[in-house]
DNA sequence: CATGAATGAGAATTCATTCAT
DNA sequence: TATGAATGAATTCTCATTCAT
């Protein structure tokens, strides 16, 4: 009995230590492709940065595509994810160009973490040898932020607040407006000289000053 | 001195032949690289396509990194001057409407040419190798576009049709607003279902028709 | 308990194993230097010679220039070693002549043994690309020999067996009258007509007899 | 007629172009391949020093060894040359002493004259690969200078100067006890710390004077 | 199950030598 | 005759993946 009871136990511990290296090897992984890209990384690297061997890096994941996917469409999601409850949760203090406001600044903020900076930069590079990876980050990034948007430009169009007949058009238009002049510098200047966080705030203001000048009813 | 005279043509033959040969090689080379990147892209590769040997882009070309640099600052020049001109040449028929949507779709259509879009995911993509390839691109892109829209946008503030006090911010909103839907989506989404002529109209249209509802003078 | 002694008994094989692979790289790896010198050895040829994979070779070699390092500093050592032990044991007999023959003799033949020959070539030919390998050469070799005979001298001299002002003079002469014959005759003849132990044994005695009719108190 | 001239002198003018070509050849190549070896160096690197193409190396050399072998018998010739005829010239003041140091000092000084420093390490670097340039440079150099000794010693020993019975033998050990300190250290630890003309002067008298101290006539 | 080794190929770069103009 | 190009192989080093222990 005790030693069936330390068999499973055994198992349990295995189980976790297991867990634990296929965890090593994806933030290992996930290190070393944002820094040096798909085909700037190799297995070896990996391997001995999560502190495994090899065949240990090949026994979780069947081949370097598939571990490449894996860690992008996790970085994805572990980005994601908390941001799109915040999202669903914008103020309605009555003061449309506050509460835009202090949307814009969340997300631009969020947008430029470095770490999400390095992911689109690969994404984008890679997009020709992962298409299905640049769909998947459209989707759960900038697509998921318009969709929402669009939500809320809707109701606020129907409350009077707004005034605009294509709701998905001026989201996509207040997204871009917000984010595009830090992300294009980041995307191609790179982050020697980061926008400071000051910076930020403020194109996220301005982006909401135009995008109510054009749309806010009168 | 018709001995003379083949020597100088046999010369003239050969200086011509070698530049051919240089010609053929940053075609293959710029090809290549556009298609698979700068780690994807080997050396036999774009010999061959040139149809030379590697002996003879090597003698023509340090290095792989070189070539690279090359072939990628030759494009964003060959992409780039032509259009620059057409920017200043922006037409004045006293409708700015109608004016800035002829230069927005102008300038829309060159920035989602094929090669273009290609050429800027492969610099985003290799920033991290190659950063003054990324600054080159951003100063003879976006940079010379917003710096002549924000010339433009001071002489149109002083005769009274736009109002607004950051010339500069200005046009990179209007930039972006033009640009930014249908090149995130190049960008992300690839080319799979391209924007046909018809979005990228509507898109121009749309940017600039929100672009004056917040800046002109009423 | 049974598995875990045979888990530390692989251990120990693998161990010894990569051990012995390591060696079998390195006795390759001097073989083929020694005979073909650093530039006209390959890599391929060492691992193929050893029966490892090139792989193997560099997981146990950064590169070549380290391997190269090694193995000259390894022959040095390994040959330079034991002669320094017998160096001291000079034996004391009382006869002059006789000790300092038996002595000369011996570091005669260490010194043309064919594989310190080889070795002695090699360093020579890549004194410029690994002047420390002279150095070390040089140190463990001569130096060392002529250190050894100073410190003998001073002795022989305070015992009134010897007259002379400056041992380490004193010694290097007495080691390159020794030598120099047939040494500089190995590095440049060649060992197609090499030296018999009887040429050898008479360039040790009549060095001896020049050196004493020098320095020997009458 | 004054066609034929032209033509005529036109072969001449040809001729000497090809002779200062091939001069040029063999220059550029005794710099790198004493500089790099012969393994070291390239046929591009010798024809751009040269100046000429690569085919008119081949033009007037068959291939590299041929080259090299050339080179390598030319430059021992050059710095022999000279030294045979200053070597006869051996004075006779009827102090031997300072006649043999007169002859030290200036074979030393030879001897360790850069360029010829680096001939010996290329040539006993490449012994394996050309033997036969071994053999030249010994007789050109150490063998010769041994011959010319080994003729003085005898006429020196008849003169009832000195006394010996083996006028060779004696002559190698004058020769090493004058060169082998400085010259072994020049070949091991390189020319860094090159001994200065004061310590040639020195090595070379400490040797005459334990050369006499054996062999001169009491 | 996990480690070091092996495989087999492919990368960039260089070379000696020969061709074609 | 002399130049640039071509050839064809070799070199160092790296890689993704698979065996064997």
């Amino acid at each position: 009995m005790a030693k069936t009871a330390t068999g499973t136990q055994d198992q349990f511990e295995e189980e976790r230590r297991s867990t634990r290296k296929r965890r090593a090897i994806l933030d290992a992984a996930t290190t070393v492709f944002l820094r040096n890209g798909y085909l700037g990384t190799s297995m070896d690297e990996i391997a001995s940065l999560a502190g495994v061997s090899k065949q240990t890096v090949y026994k979780h994941f069947a081949d370097k595509e598939r571990l490449f996917s894996e860690i992008v469409a996790a970085t994805v999601d572990e980005i994601a994810d908390p941001n799109y409850d915040e999202l669903l949760s914008l103020s309605d203090t009555g003061d449309v160009e506050r509460d835009l406001r202090a949307f814009a600044r969340r997300q631009l903020q969020a947008v430029m973490e470095p770490r999400l900076l390095q992911l689109r930069r690969l994404v984008i590079g890679e997009a020709g040898r992962f298409p299905q990876l640049g769909r998947l980050f459209y989707e759960r990034g900038p697509g998921r932020t318009i969709d929402a948007l669009a939500t809320m430009f809707e109701q606020l169009t129907s409350r009077g607040v707004l005034e605009l007949d294509d709701p998905r058009l001026a989201a996509a238009q207040f997204n871009w407006l917000v984010m595009s002049i830090p992300l294009n510098q980041a995307m191609l200047l790179g982050e020697d000289e980061p926008a400071t966080a000051a910076d930020l705030k403020r194109y996220a203001d301005t982006g909401v000053r135009t995008f109510l000048a054009a749309y806010r009813k009168p």
